[in-house]
DNA sequence: AAGTATCC
DNA sequence: CTGG
């Protein structure tokens, strides 16, 4: 990875350990928070964000769109990836380069070396919207990692255990910050909580999470 | 079902 | 009324 990649303050140990999964607390380098949201911009051009419905009929809070190979998708007819958007018919946008190297840098720093995400999950939060305790389990491939990159406002992030009684652990995720999940914590329950107002300079009223995963 | 409603 |  590149040396600035994670900001002027890399080479310090950033990470926070948790019971499970890895925490990197950093402040993105001014050009790769630009080279990210110019971006999602691009990616949104071909792909809108747009509220999903569960397939107990509800409309999600939080507005999503996809790039890579596949895409997650939620209807009616329950979740699943798709190689199609199924609001255009199009092939969902790739994964921009920048997404990757930062991707797979998370994940080699947290232990998993080699992670190529085939999948990338664009959730974008407006004030309210929320999303409730759940596992990414749609994947194929459960021995690749979880990573989650945090943009714009800050957000109470739900880290539970295998099941959904167990209570989960909360910590706060801020613009730049970025989770790394895997192995044996894998399918841990998450969430975030509803986001609140706030201003951030470069996302306004709004937090973007990216999530990238192995999902073919 | 990644949802809401309700209770405490 | 709120937060869990």
């Amino acid at each position: 990875m590149t040396a600035d990649l994670f900001g002027a303050q890399d080479d310090q140990p950033w990470a926070e350990h948790l019971s499970a999964g890895t925490v990197w607390h950093h402040g993105l380098a001014v050009k790769h928070e630009v080279q990210l949201m110019t971006a999602i911009a691009d990616i949104e051009r071909q792909a809108g964000f747009r509220h999903m419905v569960t397939p107990g009929g509800f409309r999600m809070s939080a507005a999503m769109t996809n790039c890579g190979q596949f895409g997650w998708v939620t209807d009616q007819g329950g979740y699943r990836y798709a190689e199609s958007d199924p609001q255009t018919g199009k092939v969902w946008p790739d994964i921009p380069e920048c997404f990757l190297t930062l991707a797979s840098a998370a994940a080699a720093q947290s232990g998993y070396p080699g992670f190529q995400p085939d999948a990338c999950l664009i959730n974008r939060y407006e004030v309210g919207s929320r999303m409730s305790l759940h596992q990414d389990k749609n994947e194929q491939d459960f021995s690749a990692p979880i990573v989650s990159v945090s943009l714009g406002l800050p957000v109470q992030f739900q880290f539970g255990g295998l099941t959904r009684k167990e209570r989960p652990a909360r910590l706060t995720l801020e613009h730049g910050d970025v989770i790394v999940w895997g192995g044996p914590d894998r399918l841990r329950y998450h969430g975030v909580g509803a986001l609140k107002s706030g201003e951030h300079r470069l996302l306004g009223a709004c937090r973007i999470n990216l999530t990238f995963r192995k999902a073919g």
